[in-house]
RNA sequence: GGGAUCUUAGCUCAGCUGGGAGAGCAUCUGCCUUACAAGCAGAGGGUCAUAGGUUCGAGCCCUAUAGGUCCCACCA
């Protein structure tokens, strides 16, 4: 037998089991048809990055649900893997070569590519490493990474497949560009952040009409250098006649025609609008209406390109600011006047970006987008909670071609040769060494990459080994549940719903279930830049990877944000080491407990009724945990283990156990099942330390591998229930009393149970060991009527019986007078104190409000007790 | 402009299909009782944002209002 530490200490054991587990190769799932799979593929988090409590939770979920479905005796497989986060890891390593003095184009690209592959292998594993000390049950021998060969050879085939069907195509089109990063990005990248700017209102002269000029407004100046035309609605009156005149372009002196273009709001500013279709994606579209051109006055670094003039090379906001004074000075700057507007910025830098016309390639949307709505709308893919799903329509009723090549090295590169001979552009998976089109030789592959999240769309899949038709794909495929983010929806989710839409014909999770963000104690979110961040693996060290997981899963709903606290992970170590203690107690008796066959019917009712509480335990935590209820359920087990089994159950059996009498075996028996069972249901939230005692407790090699509870019709026991109950409400009644009249614990005192009802007496005759101790009785006698019990003892009514107390026995009436005397002594005292204060003006002025309204709200609780104080004594006396 | 979501005890939040208001922490009181002071026992504290409505019955459903948070959207 071994003999536990006195608390529970999650370091000594949790890197221990995990490796167990590891080397056991409990993690590790085959295809086994005999077997139902349930399959969670990982989000993939990105290479660089650093475990966080967004991590924690997202893997924490997935954790539960796969042990418990595991334990259920599904083929459970957690497809684990790493993201090569194109931007991300572009960034970071363009600035740790920064600090070396290096800059990406020294190297070159096959340069730069092995610095990123070196940096991978370097830091690809730690965040790895981090998600197992979260004690994270993935089947890490199938690892994979976004980059790696198979995923490659995924992406050239959708790429080419979506190019042949013609949803690929590449186009000259506005883009939003970074000008820090120096690539475009999709429209999911963008934020929209409101900024604090100005309307300026302009003035065009109209040409040919000295004197008359036409009002715009705008919000960014420095584009008017690349003005086409100005345009107003074809039915505002205001403007009919000078419909097709001709403007002149202050500062650069270009002539530009008046359109007429329905999109202009006649309402809104001045009912003109500056057209720029090089640099605004509504101009843009204006622009192809009217045949405008597009000239573009910038340059990728967001300077101004426009030579000949005084802006050429100057940094997009010096020039707004030169281009202002330049119309003041010619009196062409009609008014400023402040405005709130929405700006778009880079999600990762958040640089303020620029609509640029570059030359990319797009993913068509529009027949994708289709099919991936229906699949929810008709309840193939659940989406938990069930509001996520309106985001989700709403979205893909809204889509725009995805913008999917970038401007970066690291990266799966476009498949996609030009022949510089005859234009021609050729898509194939090898690099052609003759154009078909031409027979030129002269061939050049793009010089981009694909968008992160072309890769990661295909992750369901292409991580059980598609495009090949591997038996994994067969047989793990569709997944059962993805877990990720909200913030994620567009960027991932959708993604990859339409992606395997298309490319498995089915689709690639039958549920979704959303989880909100970590925020900090003040409901910040947690960052960087604000340092509020918390470290998973600090809190995991201070008290262990089983109090963060149920700190994480508890006390919220789901979907919804949660506040991160210090003291709920106390809380749960708390409970963590309060099952440590039960199963201390159980180990000092175990030993007795010869076999673990027994007679249901040798069980006191006792017994009875823990095992039938939790019968409704097991089936209510299922049922919550099948609903994806995860928090309810642990809230269940919490309850469960801690008030009833601890603070009832083993107080009951402690007699029993001592006296080792006739029904101990029984005890043993009941205390030994039904905590194993509870351990059972908590393992998939506290893997570690239910894995310990478990063992220990019943010398099996593992919990995780053991059979889910189950519901069982012999283990209900309705009648014991209500009679247990019963026998608790006595006990409750009875502590209430002797606590208000203060009786010390030490003190025992005789109780008499009186009922008339013959089934309650027996009830409280067949408990009454564990009745006196719980109630503190020296002595417990129950009977029909009052006969023998003195008129002034206390009485408390429960249903269907009385409990007396013979007041004199119970309190000692001196010591209750000097208790009492000195009471109001020290309420005198402090009612002189606060109603002092309270008289003393200066205080009432300069002190705070609420320490003013705090010593009134004292004074008044201090002067209430005291009256009930002087009553008491008022009665002993 | 559209949409989502929230407003419940001092604080942070639960409350699953409507049926006698909960937890953790904090506060107060008493206990080192042979598993656990990271504990035990007891107590105080809420007109469930506001106003209507549906219902036998509403924290939960409907409408409106106020306030908070978030997402989406090209109003220059």
């Amino acid at each position: 037998m071994k003999e536990l530490e006195k608390t529970y200490n999650p370091s000594d054991i949790e890197e221990r089991l995990y490796d167990k587990w590891v080397s056991k190769k409990y993690f590790h799932a085959e295809v086994d048809r005999s077997k139902k799979p349930f399959t969670i593929v990982m989000p993939p988090p990105n290479i660089t990055g650093q475990l966080h409590m967004g991590h924690a939770l997202d893997n924490t979920m997935q954790d539960i649900l796969i042990r418990f479905k595991r334990m259920q005796g599904y083929n459970a497989l957690w497809q684990p893997g790493t993201d090569h986060a194109a931007i991300a890891t572009e960034v970071k390593l363009i600035e740790s070569l920064k600090a070396q003095g290096i800059e990406k184009e020294d190297l070159g690209r096959e340069g730069f590519l092995k610095k990123a592959w070196e940096w991978k292998a370097e830091y690809g594993g730690r965040i790895v490493n981090q998600l197992k000390k979260l004690g994270s049950s993935a089947d890490w021998d199938r690892e994979r990474f976004t980059m790696d060969e198979g995923n490659n050879k995924a992406v050239t085939e959708v790429f080419m497949k979506l190019y042949e069907k013609g949803y690929l195509y590449r186009g000259s089109r506005i883009v939003n560009w970074c000008p820090v990063c120096q690539t475009s990005i999709s429209d999911a990248e963008v934020i929209h952040e409101e900024q604090q700017g100005n309307f300026w209102h302009i003035n065009y002269p109209v040409v040919g009409e000295e004197g008359r000029f036409v009002e715009i407004a705008t919000t960014r100046p420095e584009t008017l250098l690349g003005d086409t035309a100005v345009a107003v609605n074809p039915e505002d009156e205001r403007y009919q006649d000078i419909v097709g005149k001709t403007l002149l372009l202050p500062l650069v002196n270009r002539e530009i025609p008046v359109v007429a273009d329905a999109y202009v709001d006649k309402d809104f500013g001045t009912g003109c609008v500056k057209i720029t279709p090089a640099h605004d994606p509504n101009d843009f579209e204006v622009g192809k209406r009217h045949d405008l051109p597009e000239i573009n006055i910038m340059n990728d670094d967001a300077t101004i390109t426009c030579p000949g003039t005084r802006y050429d090379g100057m940094e997009r906001y010096e020039a707004r600011k030169a281009v202002l004074e330049d119309l003041e000075a010619q009196g062409l700057l009609v008014k400023t006047v402040p405005h709130t507007h929405m700006v778009g910025t880079h999600d990762r830098c958040k640089t303020t970006v620029e609509p640029l016309v570059k030359p990319q390639w797009f993913v068509k949307m529009e027949e994708m987008a289709k099919p991936a709505k229906e699949a929810v709308e008709q309840g193939k893919i659940r989406l938990v909670p069930e509001s996520m799903s309106k985001t989700y329509y709403n979205w893909l009723d809204n889509i725009r071609d995805w913008c999917v090549s970038r401007q970066l090295w690291w990266g799966h590169r476009i498949p996609a040769y030009y022949c510089k001979d005859c234009g021609e552009t050729i898509v194939a998976k090898e690099a052609p060494s003759v154009c078909p089109k031409c027979g030129g030789t002269h061939l050049k592959q793009d010089e981009d990459t694909l968008d992160t999240w072309f890769s990661s769309a295909l992750w369901p899949f292409s991580t059980l080994g598609w495009p090949d038709k591997t038996e994994d794909l067969d047989y793990f495929f569709p997944t059962d549940v993805l877990v990720t983010g909200y913030d994620i929806i567009f960027f991932w989710v959708i993604r990859m719903v339409f992606s395997s839409l298309e490319q498995m014909n089915d689709i690639p999770f039958k549920t979704v279930l959303f989880h909100g963000l970590v925020r900090d104690d003040q409901g910040r979110k947690m960052s960087k830049s604000l340092g509020n961040g918390i470290d998973p693996l600090e809190v995991i060290e201070k008290y262990g990877a089983d109090a963060l997981r149920f700190t994480l899963i508890t006390g919220n709903a789901p979907g919804n944000d949660m506040r991160f606290y210090w003291e709920r992970v106390e809380a749960s170590r708390n409970f963590a080491n309060k099952i440590w203690n039960a199963s201390r107690f159980m180990m000092m008796h175990i030993e007795k407990l010869k076999d673990d066959t027994i007679d249901l019917s040798a069980l006191t009712p006792a017994d009875k009724w823990i095992l039938s509480k939790l019968n409704t335990l097991v089936s209510d935590v299922t049922e919550n945990m099948e609903k994806y209820e995860l928090g309810i359920a642990a809230a269940k087990i919490y309850d469960f283990i801690w008030e009833e089994f601890c603070d009832w159950y083993i107080e009951m059996v402690k007699p029993r156990l001592w006296n080792e009498d006739a029904t101990s075996k029984a005890a043993l028996w009941t205390l030994k099942t039904v905590l194993s069972s509870a351990l059972k249901l908590l393992h998939p939230y506290m893997p570690f330390v239910t894995e310990e005692i478990y063992c220990n407790l019943t010398g099996e090699e593992s919990i995780m591998i053991s059979d889910w509870p189950v519901y069982k019709d012999e283990y209900a026991f309705p009648a014991e229930e209500t009679q247990i109950e019963k026998i608790k409400e006595a006990v409750r009644a009875i502590r209430n009393i002797r606590s208000e009249m203060n009786v010390a614990p030490s003190r025992k005192a005789a109780v008499f149970v009186v009922s008339a009802k013959e089934d309650v007496r027996e009830s409280f005759e067949a408990s009454k060991d564990f009745f006196a101790m719980l109630g503190g009785a020296s002595e417990v006698t129950v009977q029909t009527d009052k006969t023998g019990i003195a008129d002034d003892a206390v009485s408390v009514v429960i249903h269907d019986a009385v409990i007396y107390m013979p007041f004199a026995d119970l309190v000692d009436v001196a010591k209750e007078k000097e208790r009492l005397t000195k009471e109001q002594a020290r309420l005198e005292g402090e009612i002189k104190r606060a109603s002092g204060m309270l008289a003393n003006e200066r205080f009432i002025s300069k002190a705070p409000k609420e320490k003013v309204e705090e010593e009134k709200a004292k004074l008044a609780k201090y002067t209430e007790t005291l009256e009930q104080v002087k009553e008491r004594l008022a009665q002993l006396n």
